[in-house]
DNA sequence: GCGCGTCTGTGCGCTACCGAACTTTAGAAA
DNA sequence: TTTCTAAAGTTCGGTAGCGCACAGACGCGC
């Protein structure tokens, strides 16, 4: 335990708290596409990713699934587990592989109930996971395709802590709801900008500046505060 | 206290936890058009329509506000105060006037604390919130305005308990995020099909069934369940 | 080096919706 | 009755994104 704790979530918890907590985490990695949950399924494990990504998506009928938002290191899956609801309103989908520290359902329960400390800072994530969610609704309602994407690649470095990922356009169009071929015109039209490269999927944010100019407002708004701030 | 409860979130909690409550509920009538919270403000009091009608907004840069969800007596406007957060993301603007009751949110707290049914059914309700609020964003990224009229109009009628209501192009513009015109266009075609009739303002839904088959399954699937349902 | 699958780029006609202006009509007020 | 205003209807050019189809291009395995 001597590493430091990389799920923000349980970083700002208390130390004690943290501790009390800690020998019920178990370390996991997710691969990438794996679903953690389906829609409206059970919620068996929830989930604190460290440097792994996931998506939350939505399916809609006669169409690939929308995604509503992701989740990094600045959170966790099946908060839900914290209003009582023990199934998952949306699909989760790895996006980013990478390690997770995971807790049975039933644990959860039992360490929120004990552990106040926890249960306060998976309200307000809870909370800032509406915002987003939210954000995300009217962004998608309102903004050109090119915005959209500025705003995911930047939400993915965030998460991802890192200015490369892999990523292909294909997959890049089921996130934003859009054809593949509009991520390739929007995405060329970033790199002729030289705001990003990319080939084949490598993906590679070469000016955070310009990019987030070249995103919307919602970046910004969006933006899941830092967990320390959820909790003061 | 003879008359039926209204509300549905407080008709579903344990008889002797809603007599508990009820003394604190202040019954209000609200106004069209008054602004209960405005975006990222303070939530002072918590409210419990009865039979009035709320629509959740949220401010977009360079456009007028989109509407993400839509609150009646099924729900409650300041559930956040259930997760201990004491602003609201969004604006509420009073859509339908009506009768509520009013609780300040010292009140409700204090209520929350005292009475584990009613932080239930709150928490509860968050989720149904959600869900509603996610089935928007993905109602409002695919489907064409006439759909997505179609199904504002029934949700607006579950809400308010009536299938006439008053309600200018206009505004359901602001609602639906898109020109007068589209309103226009896309109202004359369902009158045209003799699903609904109206003339400055009042609209009558004429075949409910006609209504939910020219609307989008998100009709259907964000219909928020029965109170009682939720704390099953 | 060859073949093949995956990823990316291009072209084309089409539709829903936009922005902006203008006209008509219902109904309340004078 | 006349006047006035808010609501609803119409028109028109423009465009973002769609569906579909196909063409290169990179890289891996053999």
């Amino acid at each position: 335990m001597g590493r430091a704790i990389q799920n923000e979530l349980l970083a700002a918890m208390p130390r004690k708290a943290y501790e009390a907590l800690a020998p019920a985490l178990d370390p996991v990695t997710l691969v990438f596409g794996e679903v953690l949950y389906e829609a409206d399924a059970p919620v068996t494990h929830v989930y604190f990713p460290c440097e792994s990504m996931v998506s939350l998506l939505l399916p809609v009928e006669h169409h690939f699934d929308v995604e509503v938002g992701l989740v990094g290191s600045e959170g966790m899956l099946g908060a839900s587990l914290g209003l009582g609801i023990a199934h998952s309103p949306v699909k989760a989908l790895v996006q980013g592989a990478g390690s997770a520290l995971r807790l049975s359902a039933a644990g959860f329960r039992r360490e929120l109930a004990r552990n106040p400390a926890l249960a306060r800072a998976v309200n307000a994530y809870i909370h800032a996971l509406m915002k987003q969610i939210t954000q995300t609704a009217a962004c998608n309602r309102f903004h050109v395709v090119e915005a959209r994407l500025a705003r995911w690649l930047l939400m993915t470095r965030d998460r991802m802590r890192s200015s490369k990922f892999r990523m292909t356009h294909e997959f890049l169009s089921h996130m934003l709801g859009v054809r593949r071929v509009g991520v390739t015109e929007a995405a060329s039209s970033l790199q002729r900008k030289k705001l990003i490269e990319y080939t084949r999927g490598n993906i590679h944010i070469l000016d955070d500046r310009g990019l987030e100019a070249a995103c919307c407002g919602c970046y910004g708004i969006a933006k899941v505060p830092a967990a320390s701030a959820l909790l003061s």
